[in-house]
DNA sequence: TGTAATTTTGCAACCGGTTGCAAAATGAGT
DNA sequence: ACTCATTTTGCAACCGGTTGCAAAATTACA
């Protein structure tokens, strides 16, 4: 079916390697060969296979974008600034959805079928050994929106999600809260953790303010929903940090149906800053995350490793920032 | 890095054709063999190479998955059936963001020397000759979410975005409107065209409705409710058949923003019935695109067309169903 | 136990490219 | 016109597998 190097070459009448040697940049091949071979290349409407060249390349082009967040919005945003960043660089994501698989040695296996040049793991919930696996196969990866961690063993680039939580806390303080929850994502979550973890720090030096927490199963409206529902039922406190937009979105259809209204019955901040907390119907108090740069940041450090494999892991942080809109009290 | 054929071969002291064979189901190998084979490759952590084998084999189990909506998030869950029901059938799809690029010839260049088996195209906006472009490359194509046709040159998996109109339409009239628009997506979305043309044939029959129409300029929140903004601006209707929930949901938020109110001042419905459509805080009343179906039906095609590429070009139409929630006024 | 039918195995060529090396062609310099 | 240095070209081996074919091994049957 599909026209091969050899043809053309019959064709041009010259030898395979001379074909070979058109279609290589850096390669040393005449002006009037070049002519020549694409000549009858454009004839006969060649164009090289990818595959069998990575054979003896050993560079396939292929990234492996490996998620499991399929339910929340941003992810799209995040699919979308991939796909493009990766193809600007002629690179081809192998899309890869986990569901509920938190085992990496099927992915790693099939990935490596596949010989993908590298692997981007686009996740805030699976543990840092998760990536691990991939390197320790032998593949370039950087985890997205991984665990900060002083001692990477792989690129993680992300936010500070201890930090964040602290924010947070910081800002209900601020705004004269004195009963506050915190709403997580999965319980299993890292990033779930670490916003449980610095939203704790910083209030156990607040002892005067009351504080509770529970997760909700996902990270999705439904689950968001749901939790503060049953927070509803039992008497809310006074203004939660939903450990993810999506969540608070889905905090905010409970309370709207309980009768309730946000901010003034119950205070909401979540964090993501996805597109859809800007929308007017929503206006959601929130931390953003700027995603752009962990994902532009993340290519970036994906074409560094192909071309040094042996590069040492980095961890690469970028601040975040509260966005004030009309989910919180103003300052009492 | 990796282990080859070669070195399980001299491992396991027999020829490459052996090991070949035991990790080819249905290839012939005795007890004896295919325990030594496995052994050996398991002591060398071997697994063969997808892309060599796709050589001789001509099969490269690559899907290209090629769409243009990265900021309707109803694509978010195409996305993620898409790439589970793949998965499930051992495909991987090779993912490709057009943006706003509408020529196939690059995709279509990339994906065969990537040697995808087939392509699925999931768009409702591109026209048919997209998808055609990859059949006359060869390459096997289903096009989801495209326009419906009698004499389809490709198959499509999709809804009859024209009667969807014309159910719009019906329902506006049913509850007493007689004063409505169309508010669509992009001009040149097939789509929005059917969907126009649907809900215009239906209104001409009823001559005593005032009817008025316009376009955002994509489907997005943003461009929906700019769109509104202006419409309300210019005196409204009493209500608008959206061409697709994202659109209606921008539509809303400019509503709510101006000090109206919906169903009472504008009524509106969309199209899709994606997730978010459900939230309480939007519930929106739409038309039910039943994705879930046209994407397993899809697949199914894809792989009945990896056996017999010949396959006769076969479109298949789901119906769609008006689901009532709370945006558009009980019947008057 | 001998022979024929059947299964298993290895050889070698092939899939569609790339690349080191040496031979051929070109260009520079006198 | 004749060296010598430089560039261009083709040969042949290789990348990591698969597969048709014939030889070797096994099994069936008398």
């Amino acid at each position: 079916m599909a026209v091969t190097l050899k043809e053309v070459a019959e064709r041009a009448g010259v030898s395979r390697s001379a074909v070979s040697r058109t279609f290589t940049d850096g390669a040393s091949v005449s002006d009037k060969m070049r002519r020549k071979v694409e000549k009858a290349a454009k004839e006969l409407g060649y164009s090289p296979n990818a595959l069998a060249s990575s054979l003896t390349t050993g560079r396939t082009k292929l990234i492996g974008l490996v998620s499991n967040n399929f339910h929340n919005p941003i992810f799209l945003e995040v699919f979308d600034l991939f796909t493009r960043g990766l193809q600007d660089r002629g690179l081809r994501p192998l899309l890869v959805n986990l569901t509920d698989e938190t085992d990496p040695e099927n992915s790693v296996r099939m990935l490596r079928q596949y010989s993908v040049d590298g692997v981007v793991v686009a996740s805030s919930t699976l543990p840092p050994g998760f990536a691990k696996a991939f390197r320790d196969a032998g593949v370039p990866v950087v985890h997205s929106f991984g665990r900060a961690s002083s001692a990477p063993q792989v690129h993680v680039v992300g936010i500070d999600n201890v930090e964040c939580g602290r924010m947070a806390a910081r800002e209900l303080i601020r705004r004269g809260y004195t009963h506050v929850g915190f709403m997580g994502g999965p319980e299993g979550a890292t990033s779930t953790q670490d916003r449980y973890t610095g939203f704790m720090s910083e209030m156990s030096a607040n002892p005067d303010i009351k504080v509770s927490y529970s997760f909700a199963d996902a990270y999705s409206f439904d689950a968001g929903r749901r939790e503060m529902l049953r927070l509803l039922k039992n008497g809310p406190s006074q203004a939660y940090f939903c450990g993810d937009d999506v969540l608070s979105i889905g905090a905010l259809s409970a309370i709207d149906d309980s009768g309730l209204s946000c901010p003034d019955d119950v205070g909401l901040i979540g964090l993501n800053d996805m597109e859809m907390s800007r929308w007017e119907n929503i206006d959601l108090t929130t931390i953003h995350q700027p995603i752009r740069q962990i994902v532009t940041s993340s290519i970036e450090l994906m074409a560094a490793m192909l071309d040094d494999p042996e590069r040492y892991p980095e961890t690469r942080i970028f601040p975040c920032s509260i966005v004030e809109r009309g989910t919180l009290k103003a300052e009492v």
